[in-house]
DNA sequence: AACCGCCATGCAATCGAATGCGGGCCCACC
DNA sequence: GGTGGGCCCGCATTCGATTGCATGGCGGTT
């Protein structure tokens, strides 16, 4: 193949050294701030390097200082999705990353991993970041071997989702349990019992677990017992929810609310009621979880719990960059908080 | 600051050569699929490879190369945005274009952008990446110095936006006329006559502009005169879509249709027909463009045009590809297609 | 048997910046 | 006036892979 390769007049620090009358080692230190150079020397290299328009190689001075100065996002889902249904709360998060990679001056790769594929290496391998960020729900079980690899192989890692005390490398994460407690806590103050939980609420799905349990804490202060049979698996997808409504209506349980462990489910969970003939809230009060765009666009609008995507952002970049610099960090939790939509209050 | 280094076992090609017996050169050429290896001491260096986890550094790799296989998506906006408003389209084609770098092996830099930083130097400068994709909604006179600048300093880049014959780098875009047209003709099709256009058509939004003159070539074609009181400036956002219609009503112009240049101003001109009392599509036929997530969740559910962003996305990485090896690629014009939902078919 | 040519490999230079160490210079102090 | 100590800066090396050119060996041809 050939790569034509552009001649290229790029100056570099034997040029700046030259013209300011120095050596190249100085420019060097000069640009990155180093106190051994003097005010009026890095001044003039400024200048020159301004005027020049140069701009330091990253490649040679990653090599060099075997710093990269690069993190690596990595999205990982079940299976290959369509593109437009790329998780949108992990897309809203993406804002909140970069924002906060930008402000200390991180490249960000960023990529699409199938669950199954070996993305756990090759990354700090191979010097292009310094770190990885993992974001992404997936059935816990089958991506916790990855995470030993990871660990395994010294990879500075963080990544988003329940913090438990399994220490797989950083964890960042929404206080889950908190939430699905004031979930519950606002549904029980709207008069509502009978409340079925939409979310695969076990070892797979740990988040959901969390969400699950706060729910059930919060049952468990007005002095209701959890239903079984209001606890409905399905993973993160608007047929999921759909589908779960329809069983809950099949069954003939009665339920005078749904709790969905995601918006993608409520909204699939709405679908079904509507189709059923069923009022929300009148029937049925519906919440769901992760406040992603369409949340407030569904009819009628939904009840939802806003997580903290900013701090998330910050959270997860600062907790790696800790990492990285050998400064331990524990793991963090983030409070979430209600938005309170017409699918509860009518 | 201390950069905590880690002290890193890494093998390099080094290592694998005093393994194999053979040069590091040799070791270089037989990873990358010289054929002037002979296949059995690639082998035996293959295996060799794997066995010690070895992985290209990637850095020095760039550095004597001169080619990073990097490419840098930059999104930009007209001003800083929450991160939950951030256009949903151009998210979803995020996705498209993360998978054909994957293909191509390409590591994929993304950053959000200012339209008024300087966002358009350095990074082919530093190397860090051999060319731009460049996303956003913005106004394009203000964003066509900087990419007169990309051009002037021989920056490979393409943008996506509309193709005219301006010849300010490569462009990739969707056949908006096409759409406009296609959109014109459901809507008259319908037995609509009086049908707005909700978007800023003029030299600032070249897109809408284009839609726009679609809409008005499907007019033409069915004997109608557009009419200047039915083209209402707005850029794409909900609040636009929302004013936008709030003034026709306030003027009494007569309008049975509104097509607006996104799925964001549809979303808010629903709103305010809604507000209004006006029954959809009774009284008023909507229809948007771009089929972003939200639009088939709304209600009615959103007509609109969906763009190809799969192909988006190849074209888009596949003109770049092309340019920086020199081969000229002519701007690309992509299909869309009719999604027709309630919000005009009842 | 001498010679040509090609295949496979090694040698050494190279990409551009970062960094350990040594040294000149200036000032202060004894 | 000699000496010690900072402050600034230069020299030489280094990071790890790529690449132009040289070379050794082997088979084939006349």
């Amino acid at each position: 193949m050939i790569m034509g390769r552009k001649p290229s007049n790029r100056p570099t620090s034997f040029d700046i050294a030259y013209r300011a009358g120095v050596s190249q080692p100085t420019v060097s230190r000069a640009l990155r701030g180093s106190r051994s150079v003097s005010a009026a020397t890095r001044e003039r290299i400024e200048a020159i390097a301004r005027e020049l328009n140069y701009s330091v190689d990253k490649n040679a001075s990653s090599l060099r200082s075997q710093r990269s100065n690069t993190i690596a996002l990595l999205f990982f889902e079940e299976q290959t999705l369509d593109d437009s249904k790329i998780n949108p709360f992990f897309l809203a998060m993406l804002g909140a990353i970069t924002r906060q990679c930008a402000n200390r001056g991180l490249d960000l790769l960023i990529s699409f991993q199938k669950l199954e594929d070996d993305w756990h290496v090759r990354y700090q391998d191979s010097h292009r970041a310094d770190g990885l960020i993992l974001l992404g729900y997936g059935d816990y079980t089958l991506y916790r071997s990855r995470l030993q690899q990871l660990v395994g192989q010294g990879t500075d890692f963080v990544r988003w989702g329940s913090v438990n005390d399994e220490n797989l490398g950083a964890t960042v994460g929404s206080d889950n349990v908190g939430a699905g407690r004031m979930a519950g806590e606002h549904l029980l103050g709207l008069g509502r019992r009978r409340i079925a939980f939409l979310g695969q609420a076990d070892e797979h799905y740990p988040e959901f677990a969390d969400r699950y349990r706060g729910l059930c804490e919060a049952l468990g202060a007005a002095g209701i017992a959890p239903d079984p049979a209001l606890l409905r698996n399905a993973i993160s997808l608007e047929d999921e929810g759909y589908a779960a409504v329809r069983a809950l209506l099949a069954d003939g349980t009665a339920f005078d609310a749904v709790f969905a462990a995601s918006d993608l489910i409520a909204i699939g969970a709405m679908r079904a009621l509507a189709e059923a003939g069923l009022s929300i809230p009148g029937d049925v009060a519906v919440m769901g979880f992760d406040d992603i765009p369409a949340a407030s666009m569904t009819n009628p609008p939904l009840t939802t719990v806003m997580q903290d995507l900013k701090g998330a952002g910050e959270r997860l970049v600062e907790t790696l960059m800790a990492q990285i610099e050998d400064r331990q960090r524990p793991a963090e939790t983030l409070p979430a908080r209600l938005v309170i939509r017409r699918s509860t209050t009518g």
